[in-house]
DNA sequence: CAACACCCTGTAGCCGCTTCAGGGTCAAGC
DNA sequence: GCTTGACCCTGAAGCGGCTACAGGGTGTTG
């Protein structure tokens, strides 16, 4: 299989995969003798379930881990568990201060109904003076 | 007002406002004799102003944008209220998309209960089933 | 034998910072 | 006077996760 036939069958780019095997997610394939990459079934298993944990919106570093738990079947695997536990954390922060985001935009996009002039933007307007209470609040960074 | 200072009372890392004057979003400000850095007080509400919108997740490229209408107060004001539509958009795709994602964590981190090894591992097994199965589906991409 | 689709390598660009190298400035303490 | 330390300066490089480009080679079709 070569490098375009692997693209399509996974839904990937080819700079993609080129760069997956540059930083050693994707396993170095065989060269047919042009130099060309020939895949196999196993490279697009692994392919896939990169793509599947990227879904999943780990990083790289994370998916490498899963794939080196993959490639020694023996060695104890607490470790899965942890990881993605503190996704499921990152993940429900993020929603978390997604959804405040969206109040605020929601509450911002009703100051601001008819045509009208900057200087008499209500989201503008909303936008100076909530950054202005911030400015003078204390930091807690 | 020294940068420090200005960092201090903002809660921004000096080096990112360096970095926001180096690309246009923060007016330059007057230099001392010794070439620091003099800062007055509408610098500190234009920071702020970039922060809190940074905190609304725009990008540098809309905020200027923002910014360029509040020193336009005469210009006719409709793309802000574009701006903001689109960013409530943006947000709520996120958000449907990470819950998505929440499920399917969740459902994993049930998979992988007591210790074991990874040739058992329940999490790693759904993984991988998971991602052969996208794989032989057409990808819709 | 020319056009075109595909493949190769290597490098640079994107965003929004962050970090580093290699310096200069200035007030306080010995 | 001299050192220490906190602050400041510039410019360049690095991060993640790609994406795009330059400048070539290969292989099939008309």
């Amino acid at each position: 299989m070569r490098i375009g036939e692997l693209g399509k069958a996974t839904g990937v780019d080819v700079e993609t995969i080129r760069y997956y095997e540059k930083v050693g997610l994707l396993p170095r394939p065989a060269r047919h003798s042009n130099g060309y990459r020939s895949y196999s079934e196993s490279h697009l298993e692994c392919l896939a379930f990169v793509r599947h944990c990227r879904a999943l919106d780990m990083t790289l570093a994370e998916i490498k881990c899963l794939l080196d738990f993959l490639g020694q079947p023996l060695a104890e695997c607490g470790d899965v568990d942890r990881l993605i536990e503190q996704q499921l954390i990152r993940v429900r922060t993020r929603i978390k201060s997604l959804r405040a985001l969206e109040r605020q935009l929601a509450a911002l996009r009703g100051c601001c109904a008819t045509p009208h002039i900057a200087a008499d933007c209500g989201i503008l307007h909303e936008l100076v003076t909530a950054a202005r209470q911030e400015g003078r609040a204390g930091n807690s960074l």
